[in-house]
DNA sequence: CTTATTGTATTAACCGCTTAGTACAATAAG
DNA sequence: CTTATTGTACTAAGCGGTTAATACAATAAG
């Protein structure tokens, strides 16, 4: 697991976030059990406060559901699991292209980019790139 | 001018990014004068101080300069702003095909998802997806 | 010279996030 | 039944971001 908090939004909301990743792309298998609030804080590094407060926000959200003292499981509706996949990569895709626009890019140059950072060998019609570099 | 503060994360850290923004797209022409801290706080709808502060973080980036009482102005080093272009750029890039690919996706993927988002009548050879929807 | 504008510094107060420590109710496990 | 585990709640303290109010130095403008 990953749990960087580079960031500088509040831990709690980069938990959040997390754990909604690794939902929608079923680290976390549907009907699976999540780790304790306590063990899970220790994992991440975290008081279990920070987690719990976590927790209760995919709680808010319906992704897990808690049963007192059995623990904490992943929904099994498969529809909200879509829902969840579609709208995260919904959003990324959308702020993506927003900020590239900001700077100035077209279409056109966005998707050069992309295709760059994807396929480094793949060399297109552009100029005479006959050189590339590992960094 | 946006200013949008929808975030959680600090306030001035996102008054850093949109004023790097603005002068990596041209929006404040190089060697041009900013408006006075007291100004764009009020634009922004910030204290003076928070203003201030995001001001010396460009400051100590050295995009920008303040002349003791005449202003604050943009760079003129254009290779500064070449440089600045192309790390935002870098970064935006970088994190997005990251956070795709934590949700599972390929990099084809990626790139139809792009393409579907910036031209959506170019209907390509996947299934056959012969109608187009507006949101 | 006088004045207004600009960048800059300082202090105090408020608030939300985080940690720390503790406690309780419910129940699965023994 | 007894015990350990789990989710949950609560209080207190510390810290950083934000606002507020004020003040000062330098200089362009008059």
């Amino acid at each position: 697991m990953a749990w960087n908090f580079n960031d500088n939004t509040p831990i709690y909301l980069q938990i959040v976030n997390t754990l909604k990743r690794n939902i929608a792309s079923g680290a976390y298998p549907p009907g699976s059990r999540l780790p304790s609030v306590r063990d899970l804080a220790l994992e991440a590094g975290v008081n279990p406060n920070t987690m719990q407060r976590a927790l209760s926000e995919l709680e808010r959200s319906g992704l897990v559901n808690s049963q007192r003292t059995a623990g904490r499981f992943i929904t099994e509706d498969a529809d909200a699991l879509l829902d969840l996949r579609k709208s995260m990569s919904e959003e990324i895709v959308s702020e993506f292209i927003a900020r590239l626009r900001d700077l100035g890019m077209s279409g056109e140059q966005i998707l050069d980019t992309v295709r760059d950072k994807i396929s480094p060998n793949t060399v297109r019609d552009e100029n005479s790139n006959e050189h590339k570099e590992e960094t």
